[in-house]
RNA sequence: GGAGGGGUAGCGAAGUGGCUAAACGCGGCGGACUGUAAAUCCGCUCCCAUCGGGUUCGGCAGUUCGAAUCUGCCCCCCUCCA
């Protein structure tokens, strides 16, 4: 029998967590972050993290997990979500997963295939340095002899892409194509997937007050504090909401410009949310509306309903 | 009134006789994605269309085989001097 999951995807800054909260509660539900940024600790008001009294008590897993110095993947966040959803299922609760991070999502709607071996970052930073001698097409070349259908899929100007397929190979001795092909392609879960839209124009100009927002509220200080400390190459200082900062306390740039820049980060991604969501994954979209957000609420929880009882 | 500078696609801004429907950036839209994914990367964005065609660079009239680019007049904007 298969586990039953809920997930709540859509693009930034669209109420996911709020609709959350109503779903856990109305379920007896157990919160999963599906969110790449917010497992760091610390990293608060920039990622737009649930604070402690909005989560009215109910568990959250996959939050504050790790330090901003330590590297994270997508490997290791689907083997920490399998080991939640069968715990929060074991008690008899319901397991939701919410959070934009479509990579990381879909790792466990289809339960994504990696290969066993680490990634090998020593090789990496030596195909690094391979491309900036001689350019990439060397070694996209080769990576057409060893995986012609994966490079047919990579564009060549994609070098992290292409690093990481020759990588993958290298490391495991079998090409992307292989792991591809071993992947199953239907969910291990009894999963209803719910995905929050809303009108391009209220979404942007959300996502251009919630900056404004988050820079009454502190951020600045936030980010401020992870510079201090060092830690701008880190992984997490590439989170939207951090990385603009970094031009700005080295005097490279106006604060006005930082900010200007973070919302146009911002609205870029939830674009290539949207995009990830409408075509890798089967989701039952809601269109949402600030003014009448409540009673689109009242529907998804009878969808959901309807959900659980049949299955 | 006098002296200069300028009007280019949704915006900013290059271009200063053919290779230009017009670089580049922004904005907008679409797409890819299996260990950095809030990352990384690709495409479209005057109009119609499948090839292809039709209108553009403030306006009008010229020069020229050919003009956003040269000339004249006109309209508008900015700066300085009165």
């Amino acid at each position: 029998m298969k586990q039953t999951v809920i997930a709540i995807v859509g693009p930034t800054a669209v109420g996911k967590t709020k609709l959350s909260i109503e779903v856990a509660e109305t379920f007896n539900g157990e919160i999963i972050s599906g969110d790449s940024m917010q497992v760091y600790k610390g990293m608060d008001i920039g990622t737009a993290k649930i604070t402690p009294s909005e989560m009215r008590n109910i568990p959250h897993y996959m939050i504050d997990c790790k330090q901003p110095d330590e590297p994270f993947s997508v490997v290791d966040f689907q083997q920490s979500v399998k080991e939640y959803i069968k715990d929060i299922s074991s008690r008899n609760k319901l397991p939701i997963i919410v959070g934009g991070s479509g990579l990381y999502i879909q790792s466990i709607v289809y339960d994504y295939n990696f290969s066993k071996q680490k990634r090998d970052e020593q090789l990496t930073k030596r195909l690094e340095e391979q491309i900036k001698e001689e350019g990439v097409m060397p070694l996209y070349h080769r990576l057409q002899e060893i995986d012609p259908q994966q490079a047919k899929k990579i564009h060549p100007n994609n070098h992290r892409r292409v690093i990481r397929a020759l990588e993958v190979y290298k490391t495991t001795g079998l090409t992307m194509s292989e792991y591809h092909e071993k992947q199953q392609k239907q969910s291990p879960y009894h999963m209803k997937l719910i995905g929050l839209r809303m009108d391009r124009k209220i979404l942007y100009e959300r996502i251009n007050n919630r900056v404004d927002q988050m820079m009454n509220d502190g951020l600045l200080e936030e980010v401020k504090y992870f510079f201090d400390q060092g830690l701008e190459n880190c992984q997490s200082m590439k989170a939207i909401g951090y990385k603009e900062f970094i031009p700005y306390f080295k005097g490279e740039q106006s604060l006005e410009r930082s900010v200007e820049l973070l919302k146009r980060n911002s609205r870029r991604y939830a674009k290539r949310q949207y995009t990830w969501f409408k075509n890798k994954l089967d989701v039952d979209w809601y269109s949402l509306h600030p003014e009448t957000i409540y009673n689109k609420f009242t529907i998804i929880l009878k969808d959901i309903e309807g959900f659980l009882q049949d299955k």
